[in-house]
RNA sequence: GCUUGCGUGGUGUAGUGGCCCAUCAUUUCGGGUUUUCAUCCCGGCGACCCGGGUUCGAAUCCCGGCGCGAGCACCA
């Protein structure tokens, strides 16, 4: 028999050291899902190899993509949720501003920057056709003045010029081709305001914070891969060494659809959904709302690996490991869809316990019937065992204590409180009505609705984690 | 178009030249335990993209084809 490699494969090149690895969200809006397979890889590897985990935050856009103050306290809380354990390091790209500028001189100094005040489409031309643009020549006094220039309100304005990494304009790959590093942008920063005009892009910021931060892997998705590249061109010109980089594939997930941070945030300030964690979205705090356990997330990131094949998993696999966290403290309870008033006629105990857990020691459940039930309409109309209590005929005359036959065993309640189980498809909020069994958990209990499936105690009512 | 990456059962995944007529999980089907259509247990079905080549021997190496993805933003 051959040897199945269990868990995440060796990190390579570790050489004796305690990784540094990194996770950077940008923080326009909470994390999702699709965030969680980096904090979850990163992460596992900080832990198992007795390494550091740094959570940055990349902020350093106030235009496209501009920062939600509140995602810089909701993430390092959900991070710990997930993981299991705090990051080691907190870093916020906007506060180590001085830091890339810094840098930014040190490129221009070296001659291996230079401000270019191409528009974007005569760049373009020069990056298709492989020419060199005229400010590429510039000397370093001039790139220096110009450099000035942009940080100066009174000079140059956002779009008139940005800062690029000298490459090579023939370079075969058109994407490496004199990239660039800062832009202007004027747009107040929630956190640091208009104290910075030139910002960083992500290449450039993350290629000097990496260096910076001491990071020795670097685990991202493969659509990065041309952004290895690039910052390889520049650690090599500031003669550092670059991290070893792995990659991951893409990942669908069919039943989520296409949602971006950006999206969302529009349709919860339209109202079509109520906030971040409507069961509906595939944010974290969604899916810890919806009962998804961070063991469950994280067993289903390990399992799914470190390949780069482009994949889709259907949210079956997430939920059987969920299931496996889930199910031996999940108490078994009865919820009575549409329900339906059966009395009973006849002799059959009037009170008694039931268990709650048949593979544990969970105390059980007790029951006092008047003079009826309920069960479920569906189940109404022929004869039943009920669960635990009796057999009945279809009027409810009781016909025998101990099972008799192979009718159908239904669950059912007696007394109870009204209740809603709410069930997340798709991008529609189903809501059934019901007869819950009284019961003392707490809200955000996970239970097991007998013969529906797990679901999450809420404040007013149930909501559906799965079957 | 240029660049770059990937292709093992329905879905994921292990496998880096012989231990592979291919692993494990999940899905599905069948059975068992169970007074839940749940949990748990047992079993079945089911795969190396195609074509060449190298080799005594290829899922594993090489070449070509086909298919799918990503980058080529003054986003991350």
């Amino acid at each position: 028999m051959q040897k199945r490699r269990e868990g995440l494969p060796e990190l390579p090149n570790l050489n004796g050291r305690k990784p540094v690895l990194r996770f950077a969200p940008n923080p326009n809006g909470p994390l999702s899902f699709g965030h969680s397979r980096g904090l979850v890889i990163n992460g596992e590897y900080a832990k198992n190899l007795g390494g550091e985990l740094i959570l940055r935050f990349d902020d350093t856009d106030t235009t496209v993509k501009p920062p939600m103050l509140e995602a810089y306290e909701s993430i390092p809380v959900q991070q710990e949720w997930l993981c299991g354990f705090p990051a080691h390091r907190i870093v916020i790209a906007s506060e180590r501003m001085e830091q890339y500028h810094q840098y930014a001189k040190k490129m221009i100094d070296g001659g291996f920057g230079y401000v270019c005040t191409c528009s974007a489409e005569a760049f373009k031309e020069h990056r298709v056709n492989m020419t060199e643009c005229p400010c590429r020549d510039n000397n370093v006094e001039t790139n220096l003045n110009r450099w000035m220039k942009m940080n100066d309100p009174e000079g140059y304005q956002p779009g008139d010029a940005v800062l690029r990494v000298k490459t090579d304009m023939t370079l075969k790959n058109p994407a490496l081709r004199d990239w660039p590093a800062a832009r202007i942008q004027t747009n107040a920063h929630p956190r640091v305001g208009n104290r910075w005009r030139v910002w960083p892009l992500l290449d450039f910021q993350s290629a000097v914070e990496d260096y910076l931060q001491g990071v020795t892997h670097i685990i991202r998705g493969k659509d990065l891969m041309d952004s290895t590249r690039k910052q390889t061109l520049l650690y090599s010109h500031f003669g550092w060494q670059y991290p070893e980089t792995i990659y991951w594939g893409r990942v669908k997930v069919h039943e989520f659809g296409a949602f971006s941070t950006s999206q969302m945030k529009k349709d919860i300030e339209s109202g079509k959904f109520s906030d971040w964690d409507d069961p509906r979205l595939p944010t974290l705090s969604a899916l810890s709302r919806r009962g998804i356990r961070p063991e469950a997330l994280r067993a289903f990131w390990i399992e799914l690996g470190l390949t780069q094949k482009d994949i889709a998993v259907p949210l079956s696999t997430l939920y059987s490991h969920n299931t496996k966290a889930i199910d031996i403290n999940a108490p078994r309870l009865a919820f009575v869809r549409n329900a339906f008033p059966i009395y009973l006629e006849g002799d059959f105990p009037k009170e008694g316990l039931i268990q709650s857990h048949s593979d544990t020691e969970m105390p059980p459940r007790q029951f006092s019937i008047d003079q009826g039930v309920w069960i479920e309409e569906e189940d109404s109309g022929k004869p039943l065992r009920l669960k635990d209590l009796c057999d009945i005929d279809e009027n409810g005359r009781v016909e025998s204590i101990d099972r008799s036959d192979k009718r159908s065993v239904v669950h059912w309640v007696a007394g109870g409180e009204p209740s809603i189980l709410t069930i997340a498809s798709g991008q529609d909020l189903v809501t059934v009505e019901g007869i819950f069994e009284s019961n003392s958990y707490p809200v955000g209990t996970i239970v097991q609705l007998e013969r529906i499936g797990y679901a999450i105690i809420e404040k007013n009512g149930l909501l559906m984690v799965h079957d």
